[in-house]
RNA sequence: GGCCCGGUAGGCAAAUUGGCAAAGCCGCCGCACUCAAAAUGCGGUGUCUGUGGGUUCGAGUCCCACCCGGGCUACCA
């Protein structure tokens, strides 16, 4: 038996040949995919260049609309990945019937680790097996009806496509940071400008000489300090399981890969690294600018993480430790000090002898504060960062020991001492902290363990009886002979306190983040190479515009090379290395013909995916990234203060930090640089949902088929069985090991292609996961049939719609949809737009005869849903016109008023009659009418009446006394 | 531990944002068609919105507490 048999691909009975069956469907969903292409129904026009329009006028109304970047997985489709696909072309052929010039298009995000890891299995190019996934993909979604301009696809691996991402490399490249720029705001200029302020003067050159005193070299390392892509020897994220290097943001909180999930260990290696952080303030404030899902807003201001506060100087005989506080407010109850284990002090900190007045719990029952150092430090270097967390979070057992040495607090010269331990992160701030445990957990709980002094600065209320305070209060014990903080809230305290210490040289006030610049080289062979090459020195240099792309060579095997997943102690070995005539190259770049090396790391999947919306824009351009004038058109700002970006994008949340943080900052950066107009990429976000699956498994844990189980009941209890055996339901994703995969193609077969898309937006609103469920997607299928009846005679094949007009009734319900389905649809409620056209279509139903202008108006609201059929209904209706630009219908106000309203009277709030009364009914004659209601007066039973609420014309609420 | 979503008939969902709870789809039941079944059509079927309190003339909707499910985050100074 098939998998699919519904039943419904059965030939027609007899006596309907002409049944809109999912056989008829298939063929006019095929013959319209056929006539939209040839007849590029859903070309948008560019304002200029190939794909501009000669003589036509353009539309000034826009629509860009954009999905996530789909990468084409050999593995194929399910139903749960056309689903966004299927929202925005919706969408977009709303709009198209709207007036609007809607710009719609899907590329492919075709470099990245699978293709790799499938070569390396295989041996054959992964150029080819992408390739072959891009064509399979794109089979089964032009099956599905999009409305996309196929003149604008593209994949990321083309050499066309690669040449700008390099291209772009090498813009941020030349490139540095002007963080005086724009009112302090900070802006991207390019390098060229940096050097001229270095001839002339204008800025000051590191070291005291002047720019003609410095060597070629010299000066290349000074500008190279600014780029905003830099080549840097500092501890990166190296996984030896992948054989690769990877970013911050692709290592999750318990320190391994997300792809593979294989350790990370920190590693000192020479990497590019992108200044991402230059742009920290930029990123977090233009947020506010942006129409998207607070959720993804929150979860980029949590990973930016900007605080402010200040770094203040403590001096110690090691010399001065700078720490970073959010709280210098609290100064005066910091009792301890506490460094990372791995902060570059601890050596200069550590005392021979422990002081006289060390407690017995500082020093761990070691014999010298450098046996308990050394000791701990090894410890702390064994642990993965999981484990330390493990060790130590949530409040469990804070370790540390006792350097031996003391600090001065600078606001009250007292002597604290200096711990090492390792709740304190090398990576944020400085690496070590002042501890205020009256006002900090974390630091409470250190001091408990550690026998250490607890000052509380700030009040906290009367009734309060936890530990650290971390609350608001007026300060207090915080005076010293020339400032005083007592009585101060904590935001004045503060603001007292930091020019206080700014007056004695101490500290300042500071912003500090949690983000770090992005590592942007990978040791594979799928991505694209770095347009750049190095002399014998070491310093890159930029390949001239004229040889980009730099192109992939062959290698003889595609893999690097991967080590055991814990062997820390690896080096990465790209698969470009093994290619010794690719990577030594003589160029000449300005000083004659000279052998340089090129670099042998290829870029992360990101870069292809961090300005592609500029390709669906320009998908021609050739001599400039993209024409200025179809960026303005397409993606500039509208307004004063408005950002620009693309209209619409959809796709899932799970790139909320990844691709949307970097992309937005190439976007910036492309802006700084005078390349496009707008300073965003994606005005308005949208994030959908999944659809999910129940997977079934047995009492071994094995999974079984989804669509083989049954529900049953067995001894009054309901479960599910399969073979007649019980088994365990779980509920999750759709793949192939759980065997609960259905795929799109199983649905064009039993229903066709506008079922489908019916079905998926009639399931519940976008934004929400829902879960697949087969036997109901015959429930649309149904209503398509009942409008084919409606229109085409299932005996004969004839229109049947009649020339008379519609009835009063008819036209009020006809217009009330109108009404409501345009709203539905603006708001993307496709599920309720639905319901409202079934409601229509079953109200024409039992006409005997449906009015033709009724018929033609439910065509175009069906179109954007259902297009094939709606195509099909509208050219048998005698338009020889395609449907896509034809006039989406709307409500004529004068048939939305009703004639009578139905009046609800309550007693007490609940409701005990109802009156038919004129929409324009006021509210006296309401009460009046109420008051004299039978039911109203056997409610009341002869009690009084206290008050009587009208809302005129639906509502009236009888309070009795 | 923190933050954010969600909880409405057997399932998926709607409810003009404080005013008739349950539109629409699936399922289920019955009938028609059929030798029979499928398909299709027609008709029917559901109950107080996770729990407890509060505000209000009136609460699915607002507030508080709790329970359940999902997501993000987690010594960030």
């Amino acid at each position: 038996m098939s998998q699919m048999d519904t039943g419904t691909t059965s030939s027609p009975a007899d006596d309907a040949p002409y049944r809109y069956t999912a056989e008829v469907a298939g063929q006019i969903e095929q013959r319209w995919q056929d006539r939209w292409e040839h007849d590029g129904t859903f070309n948008a026009p560019n304002p200029s260049g190939p794909l501009s329009e000669a003589g036509a006028e353009l539309p000034a109304a826009k629509f860009f609309l954009m999905d996530m970047f789909p990468y084409p997985s050999g593995k194929g489709l399910h139903v749960g990945h056309p689903l966004g696909y299927i929202a925005t072309d919706v969408i977009g052929r709303f709009r198209r019937m709207c007036g609007d010039n809607v710009l719609h298009a899907l590329g492919y995000d075709a470099f990245g680790l699978p293709a790799e890891q499938y070569a390396v299995q295989t041996g054959q190019h992964p150029r080819k097996t992408t390739e072959e996934n891009i064509a399979t993909m794109r089979r089964q979604l032009r099956r599905l009806g999009l409305a996309h301009d196929t003149r604008r696809s593209f994949a990321t691996i083309d050499p066309e496509y690669m040449r700008w991402t390099q291209w772009i490399f090498l813009q941020i490249f030349d490139s540095w940071y002007d963080t005086e720029a724009d009112d302090g705001r900070g802006r991207a200029r390019p390098i060229a400008e940096l050097v001229e302020q270095f001839e002339n003067g204008e800025r000051t050159v590191p070291g005291g000489r002047t720019w003609s005193e410095l060597s070629e070299v010299e000066r290349r390392a000074v500008v190279d300090e600014h780029r905003l892509a830099y080549v840097s020897e500092s501890p990166v994220n190296w996984c030896p399981g992948l054989g690769t290097v990877l970013s911050n943001e692709e290592v999750t909180a318990d320190g391994r890969s997300e792809r593979g999930n294989f350790p990370v260990f920190k590693r000192n290696l020479r990497q590019w690294m992108m200044r991402i952080t230059a742009y920290a303030d930029r990123l977090i404030d233009d947020l506010d600018r942006i129409d998207w899902p607070e959720k993804v807003k929150t979860m980029q201001r949590n990973w930016i993480g900007r605080s402010t506060g200040a770094t203040v100087r403590f001096a110690t005989d090691g010399g001065d430790l700078e720490v970073f506080t959010t709280r210098p407010d609290t100064l005066f109850g910091a009792t301890f000090m506490v460094v990372a284990p791995e902060h570059p002090l601890v050596d200069q900190l550590t005392t021979n002898a422990w002081p006289e007045d060390a407690k017995p719990a500082w020093t761990g029952g070691h014999a010298t504060p450098a046996d308990a150092v050394a000791d701990y430090r090894t410890q702390a270097a064994a642990k993965t960062d999981l484990e330390r967390q493990a060790a130590s979070s949530e409040g469990r057992d804070k370790t540390g020991i006792f350097t031996g040495s003391f600090a001065v607090n600078p606001v009250n010269g007292a002597r604290i001492p200096v711990f090492v331990a390792d709740y304190v992160l090398m990576g944020y701030g400085t690496g070590a902290i002042m501890a205020v445990p009256g006002q900090d957990e974390r630091d409470w709980e250190f001091a408990e363990r550690f026998d250490l002094p607890i000052v509380r600065t700030v009040e906290p209320p009367a009734e309060f009886d936890g530990e650290a305070y971390v609350g608001e209060g007026p300060a207090i014990n915080s005076a010293n002979e020339e400032i005083s903080l007592d009585g101060l809230g904590v935001v004045e305290a503060k603001a007292a306190i930091i020019a206080w210490l700014e007056s004695k040289g101490t500290g300042e006030g500071t912003v500090t983040y949690r983000l770090r610049d992005w590592l942007f080289s990978r040791q594979r062979y799928w991505g694209e190479p770095f347009p750049v090459v190095y002399d014998e020195n070491g310093s890159p240099f930029a390949l001239p515009d004229d040889q980009l792309p730099v192109e992939l060579p062959d290698v003889p095997d595609y893999s690097p090379r991967t080590y055991d997943a814990d062997a820390a102690d690896t080096e990465p070995e790209p698969p470009l290395a093994r290619v010794p005539e690719w990577v030594e190259v003589e160029l000449d770049l300005g000083d004659g013909p000279k052998r340089y090396r090129r670099d042998t790391n290829t870029m992360p999947n990101w870069a292809g995916s961090c300005w592609y919306e500029l390709r669906y824009v320009d998908p021609t351009a050739t001599d400039r990234l993209v024409d200025p004038e179809n960026e303005r058109y397409w993606m500039g700002p509208r307004r004063d203060g408005d950002a620009g970006g693309v209209d619409l994008y959809i796709g899932g949340v799970e790139h909320a930090v990844l691709h949307l943080l970097y992309s937005r900052f190439w976007h910036k950066v492309l802006f700084d640089l005078g390349h496009v107009s707008s300073e965003e990429p994606f005005h308005k976000l949208f994030n959908q949902g999944y659809i999910q699956a129940y997977a079934y498994t047995d009492e071994r844990g094995q999974y079984v088929p989804a669509e083989q189980v049954l529900e049953e009941e067995q001894g009054g209890v309901s479960g599910w069985y399969f073979e007649g055996k019980p088994v365990n339901r779980e509920y999750g994703k759709m793949g192939k090991s759980l065997k609960n995969i259905v795929t799109p193609d199983d649905m064009y077969d039993a229903y066709g292609a506008d079922t489908f898309r019916v079905y998926e937006m009639s399931m519940g609103p976008l934004d929400l996961s829902r879960p697949w469920e087969t036997r109901a997607v015959v429930g649309s299928l149904r209503f398509l049939q009942r409008v084919w009846r409606n229109i085409v005679s299932e005996e004969t094949g004839e229109v049947v719609v009649g020339m008379h007009p519609a009835d009063d009734e008819t036209n009020r319900v006809l217009h009330r949809t109108i009404a409501a389905v345009r709203a539905d649809m603006e708001a993307m409620r496709f599920n309720t737009a639905i319901a409202r056209m079934i409601e229509l279509n079953n109200h024409l139903t039992k006409l005997t005869v449906v009015p033709r202008e009724v018929a033609e108006t439910l065509v175009l609201m069906l179109a954007p849903v259902a297009p094939h059929v709606a195509e099909e209904l509208w050219s048998r209706l005698g338009h020889p016109q395609s449907l896509a630009h034809e006039p989406f219908p709307v409500a004529d106000p004068a048939l939305l008023v009703e004639e009578t309203v139905t009046c609800v009277v309550q007693v007490a709030g609940k409701v005990r009659d109802r009156l038919e009364v004129p929409p324009s009914v006021d509210d006296d004659t309401l009460r009046e009418l109420a008051l004299a209601s039978e039911a109203v007066r056997r409610t009341l039973d002869g009690r009084g009446v206290r008050t009587v609420i009208v809302r005129a014309p639906r509502l009236v609420n009888v309070v009795p006394a």
